[in-house]
RNA sequence: GCACCCGUAGCUCAGCUGGAUAGAGUACUGCCCUCCGAAGGCAGGGGUCACAGGUUCGAAUCCUGUCGGGUGCGCCA
């Protein structure tokens, strides 16, 4: 229970126990404790007042005298305050922050974690880039945003399993094979000339066409079709896999589980994934034959008017209903990803969350019928939509092409700024807002990457530790002596309001991790930093204030422990975004 | 035509799911290093929260409509 919570339970005691609410029944479920807007309001704010004004027939602001009253009883409270419409101002009483750094410090990586989830199991499903070649930006702010998500809620307390989709049953993966086979051909000598348009025109895949030639000679060439592009395809799946893992690796992401689409059409005993699923939808009276209104707004070429095996969505909330089966026989995509729902209901995910890029948008409304078709309430699917993300050098847009196949790779983007300071940038903003990168600016380390501060902050607190050995050698900073110091020495204003931020932060866990915002740990750990930066400048003024003290060994002692809350809280944040917590800058 | 997302300081964005006087960064102006790391700090100006209604003690936040920007819209994945 985070400290705002422990304050919840104290309210909602004294308003059971009040008279005026003995005979009428109290709904307290949007009562809130929150950190005051302005900090000279005190420790604590609450709503309880306005909350139960209507509900008791009282007036608000005589309702919180009544509860302030009450409240100002409490050992942990020095006094409240009835304040503007209603609100109950709370002031903690001394020591109260004091013995909260002895929580954080006993706590240790600990500290926030595991308080929401009670190891329920959530898939998380990002990335999932076509294996068709390397990865490039456009799925840099996917793969962070769903990586930094899971770790979220692995600390927030759920089971989480990372899952990447390879869509590997599609016809982009014959486009695939043919351009490897291309490849393959050049590799034997032969003149190729241009590639072909409609076939992938990167060098990426010139390395595997000599892998092939040098393996299997001119075999290849005298294989029949089939057999040759079963070859072709297998190879061309794995080798683009490779390359993708080595670049999620780049940005320091790795998934659990490597789903297979194919699996799904793969028959076993003549019977498909797919195949079961249909018959068991059709069962639920999900499948049925009918016609399907011609799309709006300019028809396609190829539009006819047939009768086909659809979806019922619509009973479900999308806005159609969906196709399962293509003119020639083959499933839908659609159809693979009712299949691939249904997997994963059966291996028991009580929540599954898909990262989707803002150009899958219209995907949600199906995704969710999906759910509620194959799992009724059992289970829960929320899509995270990332927008688009625009890329500027020097505030000059970088133009890709990808017909030319001119693409800036991921690869390129850490290589040139770094794993951190991407990570940090994806996150430093809410996904559904579109964002722009600029690799002027991020790559110069300064106030417009708030990486660079936030890990400052976290530096500086290394720094002063290294510096109290060197004035203060025989001073023992070992973690238990730490532990042991004298809390109560730390009595400046500064300091205790750098422990009430420390202290929001398992509450801001929990809010990020409920409302699937990563972007919020981010946020958080810069005002963290700003908070440090501006505690550690007041000791330019005030040298009385600096952490270490030649002539106060205990007062050192005691302010080493403030600064080793920090840097954990520091170190835990930047965990769930994936950046480093470094000991220097350099 | 329909659906979804967005519209907050000159610019880039937060805003704790309905609370108090709407906040950061950037840019501009002026300060602060013989002093634990200046990759830092302090101060100043800058707003019709796109617009119009509605819900209530209370709206940037929720609902409806309008305008503007983005993304999609059967047999692609």
């Amino acid at each position: 229970m985070n400290v705002f919570q422990q304050f919840e339970e104290k309210i909602k005691k004294i308003v059971e126990h009040a008279e005026f609410a003995a005979n009428s029944s109290v709904n307290l479920s949007a009562l809130s404790v929150e950190p005051p807007r302005d900090p000279a309001h005190g420790d604590f704010a609450t709503n309880a007042a306005m909350v139960l004004a209507k509900q008791v027939g009282k007036n608000p602001r005589e309702l919180a005298q009544i509860i302030a009253d009450a409240l100002s009883r409490d050992g942990d409270v020095a006094n409240c305050e009835v304040a503007g419409p209603g609100f109950i101002n709370i002031r903690v009483a001394d020591g109260y922050w004091q013995n909260h750094l002895a929580v954080i410090l006993d706590a240790g990586a600990k500290y926030g974690r595991g308080l929401v989830g009670k190891g329920q199991k959530v898939n998380v499903e990002y990335v999932s880039a076509n294996p068709t070649g390397p990865m490039h930006v456009g799925h840099c702010r996917g793969a962070v945003v769903g990586d930094a998500l899971a770790n979220l809620l692995e600390f927030a307390g759920y089971s989480v399993t990372r899952e990447y989709v390879i869509n590997d049953a599609g016809a982009q993966i014959d486009v695939l094979a043919n351009s490897v086979m291309l490849r393959y051909r050049e590799a034997l000598g032969e003149e190729i000339g241009e590639i072909p348009s409609g076939l992938y025109p990167g060098d990426y895949l010139v390395p595997l066409g000599k892998a092939l030639a040098s393996e299997y000679g001119k075999k290849l060439l005298a294989m029949d079709e089939a057999a040759r592009m079963a070859v072709l395809r297998d190879r061309s799946i794995d080798a683009m896999m490779v390359m993708i893992r080595e670049d999620l690796e780049l940005l320091g992401v790795q998934h659990d589980v490597f789903f297979s689409e194919r699996t799904l059409h793969a028959k076993h005993g003549g019977v498909s994934e797919i195949d079961r699923m249909l018959a068991e939808m059709r069962n639920k009276g999900f499948v049925y034959d009918g016609r399907l209104p011609p799309p709006k707004g300019e028809l396609p070429a190829d539009w006819e008017d047939r009768k086909q095996t659809l979806f019922r969505s619509t009973d479900v909330g999308d806005d159609m209903d969906r196709p399962l089966v293509k003119s020639d026989g083959s499933y839908t995509y659609f159809a693979a990803d009712v299949a691939y729902f249904r997997d994963k209901f059966v291996r028991g995910f009580k929540r599954m969350v898909y990262v989707l890029g803002a150009d899958h948008g219209g995907y949600v409304k199906r995704l969710k019928a999906v759910a509620k078709a194959v799992a009724g309430e059992k289970a829960e699917l929320d899509v995270l939509l990332c927008q688009l993300v625009r890329l500027f050098r020097d505030g000059e847009p970088v133009r890709m092409s990808k017909r030319s196949g001119d693409f800036i790779t991921l690869r390129e983007v850490v290589e040139e700024v770094g794993r951190d300071a991407v990570r940090f940038m994806m996150l430093y903003r809410k996904p559904e807002a579109p964002l722009d990168f600029d690799f002027a600016k991020v790559t110069e380390q300064s106030k417009d990457n708030a990486v660079f501060y936030v890990q400052y902050a976290h530096a500086r607190c290394k720094s002063v530790e290294r510096q109290a050995s060197t004035e203060l050698p025989e001073l023992d900073i070992s973690p238990a002596a730490i532990k042991a110091a004298d809390f109560s020495l730390l009595v400046d204003e500064g300091e205790k309001s750098l422990i009430a931020r420390m202290a929001e932060f398992p509450r801001i866990v929990e809010q990020a991790a409920r409302a699937d915002e990563p972007h919020r740990i981010a946020f958080y750990l810069q005002q963290l930093a700003s908070d440090l930066h501006q505690h550690w400048s007041r000791g330019k003024e005030m040298p009385q204030l600096r952490f270490v003290n030649q002539e106060n060994a205990n007062m050192t002692l005691a302010r080493l422990a403030l600064l080793r809350g920090m840097s954990c809280v520091l170190s835990l944040g930047l965990a769930i975004v994936g950046a480093s917590a470094p000991d220097e800058m350099r």
